[in-house]
DNA sequence: CGCTTATAGTAAGCACGCTTAATGAATCAT
DNA sequence: ATGATTCATTAAGCGTGCTTACTATAAGCG
């Protein structure tokens, strides 16, 4: 019998919760929220790219990409133009605005993660960083517990 | 220089988004949200209570637990009554739908988290959970990277 | 007693995730 | 080439969190 994490979903989400508020207020001068910085961010280090390929790396609906684009578009951090070669789909491209924030954003979130993991030693981080990513992985699959096919995740699903 | 965890925040969040997504999928015969059953397991351990009670308990705005308890009172989850002695409260009470089907929640709720966690040892479990309310402590002071006064938290904060 | 302040709850409105379903364009197969 | 299918995006509507602002009651103080 392994060690039960009592409130594992109330703890991820709390803690997710407090990063991305604490960011927030601290973005507040330019009104960039924590979702829009994640896109960006992407955008940014990536290059312009197609609503799909952000929702697939960012691992949300296409929908939820299309709502959120539709508010940072507003907000001119972005503009959606026509793909050259597939009518159907529009390329994002972040603007100038995005551009000049950006290194200001990385600097709020380095200090934000600094303080959020305050008190943890290098390890723990690791550790922390490695059990989140076999938590994501763990529950890729659809509905049945099938897991990962890769980083060493060992199936010891059954009841 | 401590060990730097790129996306915290994003791997935080796709954690516990895809814990609750989960546990919804399953709870669907029952129309159970994740929300609600956080709130329920509170009520249904700790017995009735003020909704400012569940608010602090659950950590979340006053606000939200009012609308929370609007959706489950209409679901026939529980049912708010008049507090005997403070005319501006409500006692919230779970009603026996709500105890029937607590035992089949908890059910999901222990092999979701099993599924989740699994290829994690012991220790990295307790690590884990030790990081995560870590975090939490860290990031509860109002906005000042103040952090903790307990837990062994050390500021390392400053850039 | 009556005024001020604090507390319990709600309303309105926003952000971000979801599901389901529609629209228009591309592609595949006959 | 035409008809069916797939793909990119959007629309509508819901749940959960937030902030800000309001009502009603309670409590403290002159």
């Amino acid at each position: 019998m392994n060690h039960r994490i009592e409130k594992l979903g109330s703890l991820l989400q709390d803690a997710a919760r407090r990063i991305w508020t604490r960011f927030e207020q601290r973005t507040a001068a330019h009104g960039l929220s924590a979702a829009q910085w994640r896109l960006l961010g992407h955008l940014l280090r990536e290059g312009p790219s197609t609503q799909t390929a952000l929702a697939a790396l960012l691992e949300i609906e296409p929908i939820s990409v299309s709502r959120l684009i539709d508010r940072m578009e507003q907000g001119g951090w972005l503009r959606r133009e026509a793909h050259p070669e597939d009518r159907r789909a529009r390329i994002v491209v972040a603007t100038d605005k995005a551009r000049a924030v950006a290194p200001e954003a990385k600097e709020i979130v380095a200090a934000l993660y600094d303080e959020a993991l305050a008190g943890l030693t290098d390890d723990d981080r690791r550790v922390l960083q490695a059990a989140l990513l076999q938590i994501i992985e763990n529950l890729k699959a659809t509905d049945p517990g099938k897991g990962s096919e890769m980083s060493s995740a060992r199936l010891e699903t059954q009841t």
